[in-house]
RNA sequence: UGGGGUAUCGCCAAGCGGUAAGGCACGGGACUUUGACUCCCGCAUUCGUAGGUUCAAAUCCUGCUACCCCAGCCA
């Protein structure tokens, strides 16, 4: 066995330097999701990386609900997110915090910070405040309420926090630089007045921490080393600084933010605004719609943790901004799921074919290996009987040149089975194929000598009259058609919607294999040559649902050039 | 036109002064009771660009260019 080499990246490289000049002594990261969504593909990158890094210096992990702004969050969603987390193999192993159990912390620093002349009460409207902030390329002025007394603003802090004020009323800033280059730095926000009912502080408190307030206290009262996050955050890193140095005295750890890009890919929705559109619109079923890029919805899919760790692994990390091909993804999944999941037969688009010399009654069991490469994953038994269905795209009344399924004249191997030939077709009046008549050559059963003739194509096939019928759902992941043009970006909501493949969902009604009678929701099986199926875990008892995983490679549609 | 970032194969991504890893995709071939899988083979004389330093540069220096992020009382 050959160990995984692990890349190194640049954010070990940096952490290793900090161990190495005695800047940390260890490791310890938290995964700071914002309880407004569900995670999704997207998130995963930061989450990998989050708990890989500790793991890799024998540190832990936190987890932390970033639930500073009640007016988008939710309990439902801290639950849905602890379940991915798990799911998906990670531990938090240093604790589980919410930033809301730091209200009163975050409060004991701000009168602190009131006090000692580093943040003030600004009555200034959301407007004025905005004016006042400059531009881009022109500095900021002074708020008027800059240079208040400290005692002014301790009178006021208070008062807004005994909720003697509406919202939008009155904030608290921190002091900074209203004429910095860094548009971050001009005495950014630290309190707002909101009456929102908090998810976890209830009524508690009618004054919240903004994030660039909160975010830094929670990192340090947790003793993170390092905090890791997205480039957008990158000229955050500043005042991220000013505040974890202002309020040293009062917290044990001095964390060190570095941020890495995100992760895109291709066509495909990465933001929760957007998915959350698509949920509350009802253009899908909700977060767990198999269509969705959100963890809960591709394992409703069939997607492994594995795929997705793998996947994970393989894009790498750095700063560069970069949309991975969706490819690699399915690729990352059927290689996990084609080493693991145990093959089956099951017909989604049947098309009847009678074997017109067998008898009426026999009934001939036939063993069938679970796995070709795993011979301990065992073998189950399909029976074959005088009708049976295929796949119609198995069958062509008048072949396309290299095509070597069944079509008159030729000879397809059933797989596990028998060698026939076909003999023709029955149609209806309208010219449609209701049957296909072939004959089978019984000196071919699988196992025996005849079987090892050589015949080009090789059907799955399913009993007509021992099978279980169920519904095969044909999911493709939501995707976006490549957005063209100038306005490309303008894409407003309608746009958005607009340019989702409309096709994204086809449901079939196929045959399978009594055998998969036994699967539990959940369990994925590699059906021949259609590809990977997993049992809903949303099926209700009854008519068994299998979801399609993702497809399996197909050149064959591509050597006929469609 | 302020500030912060990034530029290595179609897509990711190693590389950290000594003469371009790997994966995906793609092309060709072998094998095949899944046209899958597997297995071979091919795929950057070149690292955004123009100069410079050096015996030697993707790696150092300088100047350009392109793209991304920032003007929420969101995170």
């Amino acid at each position: 066995m050959e160990t995984p080499e692990v890349r190194s990246n640049f954010i070990w490289d940096a952490i290793d330097e900090d161990l190495r000049s005695g800047r940390y002594q260890s490791v310890h990261t938290r995964f700071p999701p914002e309880p407004n969504g569900y995670l999704h593909i997207g998130h995963c990158k930061a989450l990998v990386a989050d708990f890989l890094t500790a793991e890799r210096y024998g540190g832990l992990t936190n987890l932390r609900f970033d639930d500073t702004n009640p007016a988008k969050e939710e309990t439902e969603y801290v639950d849905g997110i602890m379940a991915d987390i798990h799911w998906l193999g990670f531990d938090w192993k240093g604790g589980l915090f919410f930033a809301s159990e730091y209200y009163h912390k975050c409060y004991d620093i701000a009168e602190d910070w009131i006090n000692r002349g580093l943040a003030y009460v600004c009555e200034l409207s959301a407007e004025e405040v905005r004016e006042y902030r400059g531009t881009l390329t022109q500095p900021g002025k002074n708020s008027p309420y800059r240079d208040r007394p400290a005692a002014e603003s301790l009178d006021l802090f208070r008062r807004m926090k005994a909720g003697e004020f509406p919202e939008g009323k009155m904030i608290l800033r921190m002091k900074i630089d209203m004429a910095s280059p860094n548009i971050n730095m001009r005495d950014p926000a630290m309190y707002r007045i909101l009456y929102k009912e908090h998810h976890r502080t209830g009524k508690e408190w009618c004054i919240y921490p903004m994030y660039d307030f909160a975010h830094p206290i929670g990192d340090a009262i947790e003793g993170i080393t390092h905090s890791l996050c997205s480039l957008e955050y990158e000229d955050h890193r500043p005042l991220y600084e000013w505040v974890v140095d202002k309020a040293a005295g009062m917290l044990p750890s001095h964390p060190r933010q570095i941020e890495f890009s995100r992760l895109n890919l291709t066509r495909t929705i990465m933001s929760k605004r957007y998915l959350r559109m698509l949920v509350e619109g009802g253009y899908v079923s909700g977060w767990d719609d198999p269509r969705m890029p959100t963890l809960c919805a591709m394992r409703r899919r069939g997607y492994t943790p594995e795929a997705i760790r793998d996947f994970i692994d393989r894009i790498g990390v750095a700063k560069a901004d970069s949309t991975v091909d969706l490819a690699l993804l399915e690729h990352c999944v059927r290689e996990n799921l084609g080493g693991t999941a145990p093959r089956a037969m099951a017909v989604v688009k049947p098309l009847k074919v009678i074997l017109t010399n067998w008898p009426e009654d026999k009934q001939d069991a036939l063993e069938m290996e679970n796995h070709p490469d795993h011979p301990e994953m065992g073998s189950h038994t399909a029976t074959l009987t005088r009708e049976i269905y295929i796949e119609q795209e198995d069958f062509m009344e008048v072949p396309v040149k290299k095509y070597f399924r069944m079509f008159p004249g030729n000879e397809v191997r059933l797989k596990g089975a028998y060698i026939v030939r076909c003999d023709g077709c029955e149609k209806d009046a309208d010219g449609n194929v209701t049957a296909v008549l072939c004959t089978v050559d019984m000196d071919t059963r699988n196992g025996t000598e005849g079987a090892n003739r050589k015949v080009k194509g090789t059907l799955h096939w399913v009993s007509a009259t021992i099978n279980t019928p169920f519904e095969a759902r044909l999911y493709e992941p939501l995707l976006q058609e490549e957005a063209e043009g100038e306005d490309a970006e303008a894409a407003d909501k309608k746009d958005f919607i607009s340019r989702l493949n409309p096709a994204s969902i086809e449901v079939c009604h196929g045959f399978m294999e009594k055998y998969l009678d036994t699967a539990a929701p959940g369990d994925t099986f590699q059906f021949l040559r259609i590809g990977y199926y997993c049992k809903d875990t949303d099926s209700t008892p009854g008519l068994p649902v299998f979801n399609r995983v993702v497809g399996l490679r197909d050149t064959f549609k591509k050597q006929l050039g469609q």
